[in-house]
DNA sequence: ATAGGGTTAG
């Protein structure tokens, strides 16, 4: 995300109205451009007063529209009103990655029909819909469930004006194995082998897609006809297979892997290794963790980034956090530039064992460093303070998401709704259902089990009128009860 | 905008 202007508090937009010479004479110059203020702008005004507001507020460009858009990633309708006000507006008109950018939050809402009416708008533009548009649109189909109808408009793509090749066939194919839909996309790459003229990546794709699901006798399986058609396996693919033997637990297997690896001189890289550090580590093998992180080097391969999250976090979960902290000392004498992640694979560590207040420190640390946290950094201290019981703290951070750059997301509410129900406090309960109401407000769905149990909470404590309020807000969105009646 | 490693829900 692009870091423009944080520093700039409240709107500061140049003020023509007592401007000397006529406006249209005058040369503007650039206003300042604050992100977070335009975003609050935005979450604040209603559709109306967007509409003639903001299309003059300041010079549009592609790559802001598209910052916005991704600071509202976690507000789909407010996303989609700011993509709508500027587009009503003459003199903006939306990129083809802004239309995808609407594109993917709409779907992420199931608003189908929005979903098309873009579509059919950028074809109109001709701007698309290109290859990158079709991937959102099924990742989206496939993502909630709707795998077939992802192959439908797979196929259909072409009449939508983008030609299906080898390249969306395989995207496709990774889009349905990573959803664990391995044996949908092997189907289909029967089908097609011939027609797109499948290569080694699509059958790297497959054999993950197997591994995921820990089938690797059957991702084996996949490899071995990809051997039978002449292609032959790269490094990708043996990183793909050991990674398997760890999902599935078979530590044994990837330890005579990897061997074989070497012995058959096939070129060992970075992720081989990242692989084996994290595998033995969460296997509870951390000696042999740290001595395969310590053989790398002297094998010629440099330790990345993962390497180093992986080995910290092995030795959060199966050693000691302070054994964590000096190999992340370590890796910053070396000149590694930490990253989210290792930030987020500390802060758990630290919040693991109780040390809420150093994992706060790291929190603030980061900033320093120009790594933001994110929502998961978020979200995991918020989960530890709700099980601490220390709720206050836990909505100061939800408060501070809220109000800046980093909006919570389906999981932030998730957790904080599921710590209302352990006081059994009518009290909290309430707040469950308000908070139930706003992340309907902002386009996420919640599941059929999140509405019972406030419903039922609501009830058990005397709330009957919020109650049906819950209720009738469950009715509309489609996630009553089966067999239910109103 | 086609494939592999590191965060996540017990």
């Amino acid at each position: 995300m692009s870091k423009l202007h944080k520093t700039a508090v409240g709107p500061k937009f140049p003020d023509f109205s007592s401007a000397k010479t006529p406006l249209k004479h005058q040369i503007a110059p650039p206003p300042p451009v604050d992100v977070t203020s335009i975003t609050n702008l935005v979450l604040k005004a209603n559709p109306e007063i967007l509409t003639q507001k903001l299309p003059t507020l300041v010079q549009w460009t592609p790559e802001l529209v598209h910052t916005i858009l991704k600071r509202l990633w976690n507000h789909g309708p407010k996303a989609l009103q700011f993509f709508k006000a500027l587009d009503s507006h003459l003199s903006y008109t939306h990129s083809a990655t802004a239309f995808d950018y609407a594109i993917d939050i709409a779907a992420r809402m199931r608003d189908y029909k929005t979903l098309w009416a873009l579509v059919a708008q950028m074809r109109a533009r001709k701007l698309g819909p290109g290859p990158k548009t079709f991937a959102i649109i099924l990742e989206r189909y496939v993502a909630s469930g709707k795998a077939d109808k992802a192959v439908d408009v797979f196929l259909s793509m072409h009449k939508h004006g983008c030609p299906q090749d080898l390249t969306s066939f395989n995207s496709f194919l990774d889009v349905l194995c990573k959803a664990k839909q391995a044996e949908i996309a092997y189907n289909l790459f029967k089908v097609f082998r011939r027609k797109f003229r499948v290569d080694m990546i699509s059958y790297n794709i497959l054999a993950n897609g197997y591994c995921i699901m820990k089938r690797t006798p059957k991702a084996l399986e996949i490899l071995k006809e990809m051997v039978e058609r002449g292609l032959e396996p790269n490094v990708m693919t043996y990183n793909i297979i050991l990674k398997g033997f760890f999902r599935a637990g078979q530590t044994k297997e990837a330890w005579e892997f990897f061997l074989q690896m070497k012995r058959r001189k096939c070129e060992i890289d970075v992720v081989t290794y990242t692989t084996m550090v994290h595998g033995f580590g969460v296997a509870g093998e951390v000696e042999r963790s740290r001595k395969l992180f310590d053989e790398m080097v002297g094998a010629g391969v440099l330790p990345s980034v993962a390497t180093y999250n992986a080995l910290i976090q092995v030795l959060c979960k199966k050693d000691n956090v302070e054994n964590a902290i000096l190999v992340f000392d370590e890796m910053l004498r070396k000149g590694y530039l930490p990253d989210v992640t290792t930030y987020n694979v500390l802060i758990r560590g630290l919040c693991h064992v109780g040390k809420m207040d150093r994992a706060v420190e790291y929190m603030d640390k980061m900033k320093e460093d120009e790594c933001e946290p994110n929502v998961q950094t978020y979200n995991l201290v918020i989960r530890y303070y709700c099980d601490d019981g220390e709720f206050e703290k836990a909505f100061e951070l939800f408060e501070k998401m809220g109000s800046g750059h980093c909006l919570p997301n389906l999981d932030t509410y998730n957790i904080l709704i599921s710590a209302m129900f352990v006081r059994k406090k009518s009290d909290d309960l309430v707040v469950a259902g308000k908070l139930l109401i706003e992340m309907i407000d902002r386009g996420f769905l919640p599941q059929r089990f999140t509405f019972n149990r406030i419903l039922n909470g609501l009830l058990l404590t005397g709330n009957q009128e919020f109650a049906r309020e819950i209720l009738r807000l469950q009715s509309r969105s489609g996630r009553l009860p089966r067999h239910f009646r109103l």
